[in-house]
DNA sequence: AATTAATGATACTTTATTGTATCATTTGAG
DNA sequence: CTCAAATGATACAATAAAGTATCATTAATT
């Protein structure tokens, strides 16, 4: 067997569902190679397949951002490194965006927002080292970056840049934007 | 009757949808505080309600977007302009994030790929008055600002930031970035 | 007030998909 | 080669939602 049958359907689910997030367990069995009632004997159910390939997404988050966190020495560092990571980690995780089940999976919802609240720590100490602009709403860094990751991760999927461009890319505008203008236009306090 | 009936469900079913993009009619009905037969007797199908909804938020985005542009003087401050009335309209499209079925509807689609295309023209045309870096691919600054776009709307959505202080951040973001860095440091050429 | 249109509620049919059960076939290990 | 495990295929039941039809009720028009 190339590949154990659980591995199989799970990279098949994640593929199809990243494309279709209610596509149905006869699509996920047909791009697996598998007949729908082998999906069946490896998850207990439609929804335990979802749950199992968001958990593994999530951790694989977790683990390509530890990873990237541990080689830094500065916060700015880690924030660098760790937008990276997940922009190379993307098409693991491309169908949470779009899986609407999950979104009452307290699990799952709790696991993402804790990385979204470990990146607004980052984007915290990356200000306090001088980085990120002190007149920017920690919100809207986190909420930016996020949304430059997802940019970032489509862009990549549909070919319109390499993957590694796109880490640079990423942070590049991170740090100073699309504009060769460096006025600082920033109004808002605290 | 406070609002036309039909016009109380393409609201409802925005705002349900952009939290459930799998909502089915009865919840529809009943955020719009109408019977489920009704919906019926006003859209053919749930398809159908999906398709005109997409249709009335595109082409809210394109009377915004048409309107901002002809205020406008230069490319880059139609670009400026275009980006806020987009964000000013978010809450009108935020179901499209999400809505899978209009994945496979061709008119949906074609019309979405226009605006993104309409975006690039922008985009290169700011360029050639300096004010887009050169050296960015013309797809990148898209995306991003695609992807900041969305990640205003998500802030004002759930009250991270008020709408006006999202406008300014989207339009301070691309053109400065997140950083008190102004280094420039894209090494992509062509 | 009378008539017409719009609505709500309800029951019903249809359809798509999930999940289960079964059996024949293939595959892999010994 | 033989046997056991894994798989595919198929049929089946259960369920949820869509969509239709009907009737009573409410609201609007004249």
């Amino acid at each position: 067997m190339a590949l154990a049958t659980q591995e199989r359907i799970l990279e098949a689910a994640g593929r199809v569902l990243s494309v279709s997030p209610n596509a149905t367990i006869d699509q996920i069995a047909a791009e697996a190679r598998v007949g729908r009632a082998t999906v069946f004997r490896y998850f207990e159910s439609r929804a335990g397949l979802l749950r199992v390939l968001a958990r593994r997404a999530l951790a694989e988050t977790d683990r390509v951002t530890q990873q990237a966190a541990a080689q830094a020495s500065t916060a700015t560092d880690a924030l660098r490194l760790v937008t990276r990571a997940v922009v190379g980690a993307g098409e693991s995780f491309g169908f949470l965006a779009t899986a609407a089940e999950l979104h009452d999976e307290p699990e799952i919802v709790k696991a993402y927002e804790r990385q979204m609240s470990e990146l607004a720590n980052l984007v915290r100490a990356s200000m306090q080292e001088g980085f990120i602009r002190p007149d920017a709403p920690i919100a809207w860094a986190v909420a930016s970056i996020d949304g430059l990751i997802w940019a970032a991760c489509r862009a990549v999927g549909n070919g319109e840049v390499g993957l590694v461009q796109a880490q640079d890319l990423v942070w590049d505008t991170i740090t100073s934007g699309l504009s060769t203008d460096t006025r600082r236009t920033y109004h808002h306090v605290k």
